[in-house]
DNA sequence: GCCGTTTTCGGCCCGACTGTTTTCAGTCG
């Protein structure tokens, strides 16, 4: 049997959702949609669950039925589906570039292809620069020009931007919208507040008796460079940083179904209104109503207890069991934003970072935290200037010369010794284990062969992590967002590995790694693994990555208990090999 | 094509915005 990913049926699924959708099927297209989405979501991947239940297992799916599972059942027996191959052959484009593209769907897709042949992103580009676009019925100049601007956009950007280069900026927003006379409540809503990776645009909310004002105000901030549009209680503006802003003025008693409507996911929102309707209330941005009278929409709170439920917190509203789980009061207490007490990967001047371990201490200390590891690089990293044993062992002294000098001074701050020590090809590390016996903590990492197979490289981790000294294993799977995809490894296999070794598993708050992904943190977390939230610091600044890593975190579904670095530092050490 | 707090059949979230039109289709969140 071939071995198909999730990702690969989903985006199968997904596809003839698209292709339906341009017929102008009805439902059949949410129906695909939805069986993509879940699929997409499993914790498991589906030729396990075939493989250990068949065809009865995967119509368990949820969005799953006998016509879809037996599509899939030929997917995963054959490596083809007939019934997608008719459908792209009937329709020979590149659906999901295309409907990349703001503003572009699949109605416009067909008529582009009938009436110019547009197959594809550049053949679009092609005819839309050249004119012609305009000239088909339906279409305008307006709409051509549409198609450019969203062309060069998506080339330019892939249409998102990293949550570290926005939140600070929306959060500043926020809160000078909160200091108006005018503004009772703001918010920033949308995926921002849901702690996403990347975001594509940012919701505000406010509720004022002078509108007006505040959207004056809105429009004329520092930050704006171009106002789409201006109207009597909404306005549509482009940020610096290339990223549009909204701001939507609504009444007070609405403020909570507005942000809940507005902070999203889609899929949550749609799971939470069929709900609704399905108890005889009628849920929308305005309020939670029971026909025309509004029985909640003063806060989230509200409507979600007149629903029947705890309130999910943002970042797990994503229609993957939190509806289901907040019903039965079953929501876990997700590890808060200030729970950290320490932090294990930490670099310095002694390799690649950019600050003294003395200056890093300090700035920790000031970030809150009770404790750092420093773990700086390791021999093989020839770039970074890694340590040996014996330079490790120097650095040793250096920081037990610190403490003292720390202690003298009655700082609470305690730094650990540690490194971050580079797997080899074969798995075997770079320091002798008697080194690696003298540090506090052990970190191990894959910097280089990222392209081994799938096979060799879980392998070669597996290995390492087996390693009786190997604590933590720092940034599980090498990914850098929108920069370089994860090197092929099977995470679930390092999951096992990690539970059955008592091997720490990192989530590296980097905001460009964010290493582990939300998915399998939740499975790390089901699976009763251990788990670490680190900064990767390479400056004294960068502690205030903690919080994307403590994002992250919850948005796998991780609570305190999880995170060992929440814990003091004699505890934190006792959960180690 | 899927699903069940009323359903094994008859529903499926829903309204705003945009650009194209002259009453609407398509896209978006």
């Amino acid at each position: 049997m071939s071995r198909i990913t999730n990702g690969e049926i989903a985006k199968i699924l997904s596809e003839i959702g698209e292709y339906l959708e341009i017929k102008g099927i009805a439902f059949k297209p949410r129906a695909y949609e939805k069986a993509a989405y879940s699929v997409e979501n499993l914790q498991e991947e589906v030729s396990e669950i075939y493989k250990k239940g068949g065809l009865k297992a995967i119509e368990e799916i949820s969005g799953v039925g006998a016509s879809i599972g037996k599509k899939i059942e030929q997917l995963l027996k054959t490596g083809r589906m007939k019934y997608y191959e008719r459908q792209k052959k009937a329709l020979p484009v590149k659906l999901t570039e295309l409907i990349a593209i703001e503003g572009v769907g699949p109605k416009m897709i067909y008529k582009l292809y009938k009436k110019l042949g547009v197959k594809n992103i550049n053949d679009l580009e092609k005819t839309a620069k050249a004119g012609r676009v305009s000239k088909v019925p339906g279409f305008g100049k307006k709409m051509e020009a549409k198609i450019i601007r969203g062309i060069e956009f998506l080339r330019k950007s892939s249409g998102r931007i990293l949550l570290v280069n926005i939140l600070p900026m929306a959060l500043g927003i926020e809160e000078r919208l909160r200091g108006l006379k005018e503004v009772k409540r703001a918010a920033v809503a949308g995926s921002i507040r849901r702690m996403q990776e990347t975001i594509g645009d940012l919701d505000f909310l406010a509720t004022s008796d002078k509108p007006g004002k505040v959207i004056e105000f809105f429009s004329k901030m520092p930050e704006v460079i171009n106002v789409y549009s201006k109207g009597e209680d909404k306005v549509l503006v482009r940020l610096k940083g290339g990223i549009d802003a909204d701001l939507i003025i609504v009444p007070d008693e609405s403020f909570g179904a507005a942000l809940q409507y507005f902070t999203g996911d889609k899929r949550h929102n749609i799971t939470v209104r069929a709900m609704a309707k399905k108890m005889g209330y009628m849920l929308d941005e305005l309020g939670l109503w029971k026909g025309k009278r509004r029985i909640a929409g003063r806060t989230e709170e509200e409507i979600y207890k007149a629903l029947g439920m705890q309130t999910p917190p943002p970042e797990i509203r994503t229609d993957s069991g939190e509806v289901q789980a907040a019903r039965k009061n079953k929501i876990p207490n997700l590890i808060g934003y200030g729970d950290l007490k320490g932090d294990l990967q930490v670099q310095t001047s002694w390799t690649d970072g950019e600050d003294s371990i003395e200056e890093m201490a300090r700035s920790a200390a000031e970030a809150g935290l009770e404790y750092i590891v420093i773990t700086d690089h390791t021999k093989s990293l020839a770039m970074t200037g890694g340590l040996d044993e014996k330079r490790l062992l120097k650095q040793a002294a250096e920081i037990d010369k610190i403490n003292a000098k720390l202690k003298a001074k009655s700082s609470k701050l305690m730094i650990l010794k540690g490194a971050e020590v580079n797997i080899m090809k074969d798995g075997s590390l770079d320091i002798k284990d008697g080194a690696l016996a003298k540090l506090d903590v052990c970190g191990i990492a894959v910097h280089s062969y990222f392209n081994l197979s799938r096979q060799e490289q879980t392998e070669r981790i597996a290995k390492a992590m087996r390693n009786k000294h190997a604590d933590i294993l720092f940034h599980p799977t090498g990914r850098i967002i929108q920069k370089r995809e994860p090197y092929d490894v099977d995470v679930d296999e390092l999951i096992k590995v990690a539970k059955e070794t008592g091997t720490v598993l990192e989530i590296d708050a980097d905001p460009s790694r964010l290493d582990l992904k939300d998915e399998y943190i939740r499975k790390a977390v089901a699976a009763g693994v251990k788990l670490a939230i680190d900064s990767d610091a390479h400056g004294k600044s960068q502690f205030d990555y903690l919080k994307y890593g403590i994002g992250q975190a919850r948005r796998g579904w991780a609570k305190k208990s999880d995170i060992i670095n929440a814990r003091p530092w004699r505890e934190m050490l006792k959960l180690l090999k």
